[in-house]
DNA sequence: CCTAACTCGTTGTACTATACAACTGAAAGT
DNA sequence: ACTTTCAGTTGTATAGTACAACGAGTTAGG
């Protein structure tokens, strides 16, 4: 059953396409959506909130990002007034980030909108495709890495 | 079984935050496996070959770009001397893109390398899930537009 | 201690991907 | 014809990034 190496084939091209056409289009969108909140930072506000607390570093490192790049999403943040920087006592190097309330309310607004957003588009989706369709997508992001197309940080 | 309105709120949820992750770190991903190709060209590229030849508009409107975007791609796909450009006979104002054979080859190669990472990646995925994964995918990109993520652009 | 090496973060610079708006040329409508 | 509409281009502006150079704090070697 399992065969067919064409079939196989088909399938990943289609994943292949599929995926990368939403990707092309998850910006766009995004940026529609939420022109407030920059996604990118809604990213890594998500995440620090996540964390409850992080530095930048480990922003960086999770999201593949270069410091540089996190250093000026954070100032961004932080000049919107959703983020705060509380220097470490212990090693002045390091600064730790924290949602400012404005940042956590921003947060749950912008994931409600998104929610709903959701909600329309799926709407005539079975519960059962949606179940699945939620378990496909873990599944890929969880495999490995960083889901593109494997490409794979170096990380050495 | 038909239900929950949990359920189905979980499963949103989890749709919404994966494809999330996906969208975001997919261009740091392609850019990392091919910087060769212009990333974003590259996609362009696959889909003018795809269709046989299509117009920059209906490149546009696949990926909810913008026209000015997609001639500036397109000229640098040109440029580089993977897309030729006919003017169509019966209506000046078109052009029919067309690979070149350089730009077959591009993509040939450049698919190909992208497939045997999907392939490490689903590599331990049956038939029929990738069928499923796929056929998923595909719904939930046609799906529409509308509302999305209100990407869509009003054009009204 | 004192310097070298490393770490965290910022700043300067540059490039890609985009959007939007204004514009040209070509069809289509009335 | 005259106007509207459509396809594409070009000017301009903005995110989001990367990379490289740098400043400040920390740690390791002598």
């Amino acid at each position: 059953m399992p065969g067919t190496p064409e079939e196989r084939e088909e399938s990943l091209d289609v994943i292949q396409r599929e995926l990368t056409a939403f990707a092309r289009r998850a910006r766009a969108a995004a940026a529609r959506l939420h022109p407030e909140l920059p996604l990118v930072s809604y990213t890594l506000l998500a995440h620090i909130e996540d964390r409850h607390g992080c530095r930048a570093t480990d922003l960086a490192a999770h999201y593949m990002l270069d410091k540089s790049t996190v250093s000026r999403q954070i100032a961004t943040l932080e000049k919107l007034g959703l983020v705060e920087r509380h220097p470490d006592p212990d090693d002045h190097r390091i600064q730790v980030l924290h949602p400012t309330a404005a940042g956590t309310q921003a947060l749950a607004s912008t994931q409600a909108s998104r929610r709903t957003a959701y909600q329309e588009r799926l709407a005539d989706w079975s519960e059962e495709d949606l179940a699945r369709f939620a378990e496909y997508l873990l599944r890929y992001n969880s495999a490995g890495n960083t889901t593109t197309t494997t490409a794979q940080t170096p990380q050495t």
